[in-house]
DNA sequence: GGGTTGATGTTC
DNA sequence: AACATCAACCCG
């Protein structure tokens, strides 16, 4: 059982998108298996926030690989990424579900929920159950610099059938297969990705 | 069950 | 205006 390092975020964005299932996401005093991750990548990704937001550019140039990117969805929501950084392709990848392990009590505390699979089974969830809010962007969760209470370790029993999908909850690039998740596991988030119908309550293009 | 809707605020 | 969401509510 031993602290992922930061060579372990300094390889291809998708193969440490997959390899991340399976691993302990561990958080002052809070923890839970990672079983379902997104990944985003820096380049060619019309998805990844580096394709609109200067921030996050100047957040992959600035930070090293295994940071933290957290930022505020639908005005409601934290949601948690690890900065992947070195390798053939950069990226982001949003941890999307857990299955509890650790501080089992505070996070039900904190999502007023009693049953296991609705503590950590969604991006949202998942960072209320932890407490991970605006001020943790930018923990560094490997190697030198990171907090004793926070990191990601390797379990010793880890058996998990890894599948592919396609990505949840966007509406750009909705048909790159990016999404991981441990086959059966009970504490995911959507059942299936699927691609988003058209939108008939789209305003029309004027003529 | 599945589909729909409202809550909410940051970024560009 | 769009948005990497969630839970409550409807209907059946």
């Amino acid at each position: 059982m031993s602290w992922l390092k930061r060579d372990f975020f300094e390889r291809d964005v998708l193969e440490v998108a997959r390899d991340l299932v399976g691993v302990e996401l561990v958080w002052n005093g809070c923890s839970g298996i990672i079983i379902e991750t997104e990944a985003y990548a820096v380049e060619h990704d019309p998805a990844c926030h580096t394709a609109s937001r200067p921030s996050a550019r100047e957040f992959v140039k600035s930070k090293p690989p295994g940071t933290a990117y957290v930022y505020f969805n639908y005005g409601m929501y934290w949601l948690f990424n690890l900065l992947v950084k070195g390798g053939p392709r950069d990226g982001l990848i949003l941890i999307r579900a857990l299955e509890p392990k650790r501080g089992i009590d505070v996070m039900q505390r904190r999502r007023k929920r009693d049953k296991l699979h609705e503590l950590c089974s969604g991006p949202g969830k998942l960072a209320v159950a932890l407490g991970i809010e605006g001020a943790h962007h930018g923990t560094i969760m490997a190697g030198r610099g990171r907090p004793p209470g926070c990191g990601l370790r390797i379990p010793s029993d880890s058996k998990h059938e890894v599948v592919t999908d396609i990505r949840v909850g966007i509406s750009q690039a909705v048909d790159f297969p990016w999404r991981f998740l441990s086959r059966h596991s009970p504490h995911l988030s959507v059942k299936h990705g699927k691609v988003k119908a058209p939108d008939v309550k789209a305003p029309r293009r004027p003529e």
